[in-house]
DNA sequence: AGGTCGGATATTTTT
DNA sequence: TATCCGACCT
């Protein structure tokens, strides 16, 4: 262990070992966040905390399962005694404890209860409801009629039913913990020390809850980065990072500054782009590794594009065009590899290219997902004769034929429960799959490309990234009220993905509402300076005077 | 149950 | 222009 805290810089051991009450953290990518954030945890043991004690909040299940996993294998303790948890189900497990019986309405839930309300766009109005409660909760009061009418309808249903939907999760424990100071006092002591992961996702709510939470005694230690703040539609905008200090007047300010992952010129074009923003904390980024290519491409259409994508995997991964070229083989493996994009609209172009070619690859968030189909499978399974819950599933997922690396997964998270008695556990278990999305269980050993939105890139890493469609309307996306400062954010995220190699590609034109329009290169690239670039065209046609024209070539 | 037609819709989505 | 959904048909 102490091997462990060796391994931390100065930067990351000031954080680690700080004295501070309270704490915060700015880490930019690639600064070991998750790795301080363990070696916290690991501090706080050997300071004699309680690991009962110590509260671990993320925002997805990937991050909770990554953390949960890495400090049981530095520390004695079984995984499922860590209380690390997601925002969500940390509050179902305080509100199954002090409520007892309701159900969790699921997203479907959601949409049926809408739908039968008779709205039109059941899918985006979930969207709505759950914007219109977080808003209301502090304190917003501009909700049209028709959307308070269609709110306390929607409530209603969900009460006659004994229904929670995730919102209701969050919300309600507040209000538990406000109306009992007696209960509040209860877990402020079994949670003294709370830790947050990616605090620039915080929520209003959130972040009111780990207020409650802390209160005047109790630790907090959060850590994140203000410039990967993406889900500013949900809520979650960088006033949480902000008002920080204003929150916590005693807090330790502390920020990274080495990026590890990214080699040096990729750290400088994010830097490039990112520092264009006004709203953020300023902060350098040192890189320790020499290097880097970044390449803009512009393409003629999205066919041409993606088309572009596959060439380059082929000769990245040494195929029969790297025998032609003479370039060396550069030891990548397909996983090594992904297709980035802003709008799921994107995929179908690229999914196109890749079936017609032997590359293997994976599509995250696919509406047809296996995990799905799996997932329903299971609730119709009644558990008689099962003594374990974690070899019915096993059954199951192999029935069905899921992949090893889902199997695994749904597995090893059935296996908590196999103590509690299969009806008990099997209950457990169906909530987990409520909480679970296809990129929670994909498998990220499967040698494959991955293709998928930024958003879901956030918190990975590749050697290699292709940002496809980096164009004015796209990346910036255009929207009735589009946030440039967020969207520049997007791309951030995306370029600080790759470790090796990025690929920013744009194409001339491209079909968008159904109709092929011009498409003028991302505003984005001009704020790249020309010295870290290497400019490509995939057609031979005479593009240079319009290269010329958005200031791309001199 | 499954098939076909027409009209609406098309943007990001941790839980 | 491609896809999805509901309405209607068999």
């Amino acid at each position: 262990m102490d091997r462990f805290f060796e391994g931390l810089d100065r930067e990351q051991k000031e954080a680690v070992f700080s004295s501070s009450r309270i704490v915060l953290v700015v880490a930019p990518p690639g600064s070991g966040k998750t790795r301080v954030l363990v070696a916290r945890f690991l501090h706080l043991i050997e300071r004699d905390v309680a690991p009962s004690s110590i509260v671990a909040v993320t925002f997805t299940n990937r991050a909770s399962l990554e953390m949960k996993q890495r400090v049981s294998t530095l520390l004695p303790f079984p995984p499922h005694t860590l209380n690390i948890n997601t925002f969500h189900r940390l509050c179902l497990g305080i509100l199954r404890r002090e409520l007892g019986g309701f159900v969790l309405c699921s997203r479907d839930g959601q949409i049926a209860h809408l739908r039968e309300l008779g709205i039109r766009n059941p899918e985006a109005g979930v969207e709505r409801i759950s914007r219109l409660k977080n808003l209301l909760f502090h304190g917003y009061r501009d909700a049209t009629r028709d959307e308070l009418e269609l709110l306390s309808q929607y409530q209603n249903r969900l009460e006659e039913r004994g229904e929670l939907d995730l919102d209701d999760l969050i919300l309600r424990t507040i209000r538990l913990l406000e109306e009992d100071p007696v209960l509040l006092e209860t877990y402020r002591e079994r949670f003294t020390h709370i830790l947050v992961d990616e605090y620039q996702d915080i929520n209003p709510p959130q972040s009111r809850l780990i207020r409650l939470l802390v209160g005047n005694n109790g630790g907090l230690f959060a850590i994140g980065d203000p410039d990967q703040s993406i889900y500013n539609f949900r809520g979650a905008n960088l006033r949480g990072f902000l008002e920080f200090r204003e929150h916590y007047p005693d807090a330790s300010i502390l920020t990274l500054s080495t990026n590890y992952r990214s080699a040096k010129r990729i750290v400088h074009m994010s830097s490039s782009v990112i520092q264009k923003n006004t709203m953020r904390m300023d902060r350098a980024v040192k890189s320790i590794r020499d290097g880097g290519d970044v390449m803009v491409v512009e393409c003629t259409d999205e066919k041409d594009e993606g088309e572009f994508i596959v060439r380059e995997i082929e000769s990245i991964m040494g195929g029969l065009t790297s025998l032609t070229t003479g370039r060396e083989k550069e030891g990548f493996r397909f996983s090594d590899l992904a297709v980035l994009y802003r709008t799921n609209s994107q995929k179908d172009a690229l999914r196109e290219v890749f079936s017609r070619c032997s590359i293997p690859y994976r599509i995250i968030g696919e509406k047809d997902d296996s995990f799905k189909s799996f997932a329903d499978h299971l609730k119709g399974i009644t558990p008689e004769g099962v003594s374990l819950l974690s070899d019915l599933i096993k059954k199951e997922a192999i029935l069905m034929g899921m992949d090893e690396g889902t199997t695994e997964l749904l597995t090893h998270r059935a296996s908590f429960y196999d103590t509690l008695g299969i009806e008990e556990g099997l209950r457990r278990f169906y909530e987990d799959l409520l909480f679970m999305e296809p990129q929670d269980t994909y498998d990220v050993e499967a040698d494959r490309v991955t293709l998928m939105t930024i958003h879901m890139a956030k918190g990975l890493e590749f050697q290699v990234v292709f940002i496809a469609g980096c164009n004015e309307g796209l990346l910036p996306l255009a929207m009735r009220d589009t946030d440039l400062e967020e969207e520049r954010r997007l791309l951030y995220v995306a370029i600080t993905r790759a470790k090796e190699k990025v690929y920013l590609l744009f194409t001339k034109k491209r079909r968008m509402w159904g109709e092929v329009r011009e498409t003028p290169p991302s505003r984005f690239i001009d704020d790249i300076p020309r010295e870290l670039v290497t400019m490509k065209r995939t057609a031979r046609k005479k593009t240079k005077k319009r290269m010329k024209q958005h200031g791309l070539f001199e």
